[in-house]
DNA sequence: CACGATACGGAACGCTGTTCCGAAACGCAA
DNA sequence: TTGCGTTTCGGAACAGCGTTCCGTATCGTG
């Protein structure tokens, strides 16, 4: 914070080059940024550049670009994660706990542009970013979807946490972009249905 | 104006010249096949071979990669539109044939490797897919959820057609590529959350 | 001062969707 | 039949992506 280094100009600069630390912090922050500007999808070369180094550099740091996305919003994800057990201590019930936590995900979700698509396990090599948010999320929306559900008196699960927590990503895609669409208000529809007695679905 | 005529006028008569028109047919057959080995992502190229013609002739038939996609998925589309009215004046309620007509259109989607996903507005261009979908289904999904709210008795509309359409096909990404995720179960429960009371979203 | 280790930048690779153009195949008229 | 215009064909070429690779510049150290 009190070194930000945001000089870019490419013309006599005799700099760290040598040095390892600078790098990562300098790739952070750049991503940071143009993840703000250009969304999740932003160009590899396009960070690299905002740090002022080369796809290399970026590369060795970050050896996929799924690992500089987790880096990137790291902490974002473990703060949504504390705030589960939080939720539901402050809560005057286990529901108003669980909306309001998956309130939260939804949010951090659409704001960053593009997020929600890049957490696709898409298929066969477990993606680095679909793995950190499922084992650090799971567990949390697990315990609040139990909570909830005891509260409710539902006993047979309908779905488990895993799905759940993937339903609401998904249905977060293309959310930032879409005016019409209205993300938060089909979640919470969603976990309407999720607490909702088993029989309710039967015509 | 008896003119021997080296310019004609291309007003009536468009008839091919070159080789017959039997590759339109072929590259269609073509890529449905191999949208059923490789999903709706296989490369354009793959298409193209599978067809035994170039990417050029690809192209002029279907200029853009969507396009080549809806044609392939027309006739289901149609029918998937279709069976909605149908199975309003079957089903012994609103509810159930909203259900069975959403159970159809998830089924549909899953089946397609990736084609849910390659649904997204993404962003900025309309896509010539997603246009289609929206425009042929969201009338027919607003048909059968007016109905089954109405005899619920659900006045308020939470969410429009265009978004609860959009929703469950976003609950389908990524469907048929996780044996955890069941996209089915997820589309029903948010079926009932659409169809619930309004107070019921209340603590 | 010299030498090995290492982080650096960016060219290069393989892949994608899309565009472009020379060449071939056909119908019609002379 | 022969020639010509028209239209389609095939695949090279272009732009952009994520990722890999390697010559080079710099640092720490003997």
């Amino acid at each position: 914070m009190s070194h930000p280094g945001p000089e870019q100009q490419p013309a006599a600069r005799a700099r760290p080059a040598g040095r390892p630390r600078r790098s990562q912090e300098d790739l952070l922050q750049a991503a940071a940024a143009v993840f703000v500007t250009s969304g999740v999808d932003a160009p590899v070369r396009e960070i690299a550049a905002k740090a002022g180094v080369g796809v290399g550099t970026l590369y060795r740091h970050f050896p996929t670009r799924a690992e500089l996305v987790v880096a990137v919003y790291r902490h974002q994800v473990e703060a949504c994660a504390e705030a589960g057990p939080r939720l539901l201590a402050e809560s005057p019930t286990p529901e108003v706990a669980l909306r309001a936590w998956v309130a939260l995900f939804v949010e951090f979700l659409v704001t960053k542009h593009g997020l929600a698509g890049a957490l696709h396990a898409d298929d066969a090599g477990p993606d680095a970013l679909h793995r950190y948010f499922v084992d650090r999320l799971v567990p949390v929306c697990g315990s609040l979807l139990d909570a909830a559900r005891a509260e409710r008196g539902a006993s047979a699960s309908p779905a488990d946490a895993y799905t759940v927590l993937k339903g609401v990503g998904n249905l977060c895609i293309g959310a930032a972009a879409d005016p019409r669409y209205d993300a938060d208000e089909l979640v919470q529809l969603l976990i309407s249905g999720v607490l909702a007695p088993v029989g309710d679905r039967d015509a």
